[in-house]
DNA sequence: ATGATAGTCAACCATATGGTTAATAGTCCA
DNA sequence: TGGACTATTAACCATATGGTTGACTATCAT
């Protein structure tokens, strides 16, 4: 089940639309951290951090992998690209210039393409 | 009632996060809209594209003038600006390296200063 | 004044969300 | 083997959301 791009960005800004959720981001920035560790700093159940990484994870944003007993999660950046990508469409703000610069460092050889 | 950061991104992200609010804001860019221009091209009610603006408006988003029995909509883009720096963040896509690299870029005098 | 038009509000419905606690499934280890 | 630990699932609650229809307010035009 491949989600049409709409749904990409509905589930990918409101995974951003919670501050415990970009809390957590903030957190995996740092290092991976198991679910526990996730848990940590926050003052709700496992089994809403739980959810909440399964919100993340359904977003692209976090990636969990099994070792042993415990989860290990992973930030996936690229995902708040797509996000961010939509956002330039609308001008008037900045990285919109930057948008513009891609293509022109692309051409410079200065930048690699990674089209995710 | 002035909203704390944290909830001014929670109000942005989840206006964000609606296929048909994005769609608005689409519409918005091209030019200011009266609420039933921007209701023309959804199959919803009058009274559901009255509540999705008021969330747009809560996300500041959107201005609302009246004039006359209308009322004008207009884009405010900067709020998305806001997203946009907290996304800025997240380091290792590729936005924050063109960031960086802007800098540089203008000190090689390979782009100019604000460009379009 | 009357009617048509623009927009919001209220009541309602179904579903999703953020939260809880309790139960369950795996895994580690003494 | 049995207990401790990690994580998810299930059942539940309250509230928010996307949607509807219908009533209402305000304005415009004849």
């Amino acid at each position: 089940m491949v989600n049409s791009p709409q749904e990409t960005l509905n589930d990918l800004f409101a995974a951003l639309s919670d501050q415990t959720r970009r809390a957590i981001l903030s957190q995996l920035l740092e290092n991976d951290q198991t679910v526990k560790q996730v848990a940590e700093p926050h003052a709700i159940s496992m089994a809403m951090i739980s959810k909440h990484l399964q919100i993340l994870g359904r977003a692209g944003l976090v990636r969990q992998i099994k070792r042993g007993r415990e989860k290990i999660c992973q930030l996936e950046p690229d995902a708040l690209f797509v996000a961010s990508r939509w956002m330039q469409g609308f001008g008037q703000f900045e990285d919109q210039n930057l948008d513009a610069l891609e293509g022109t460092l692309l051409d410079l050889g200065l930048i690699e393409a990674d089209e995710g």
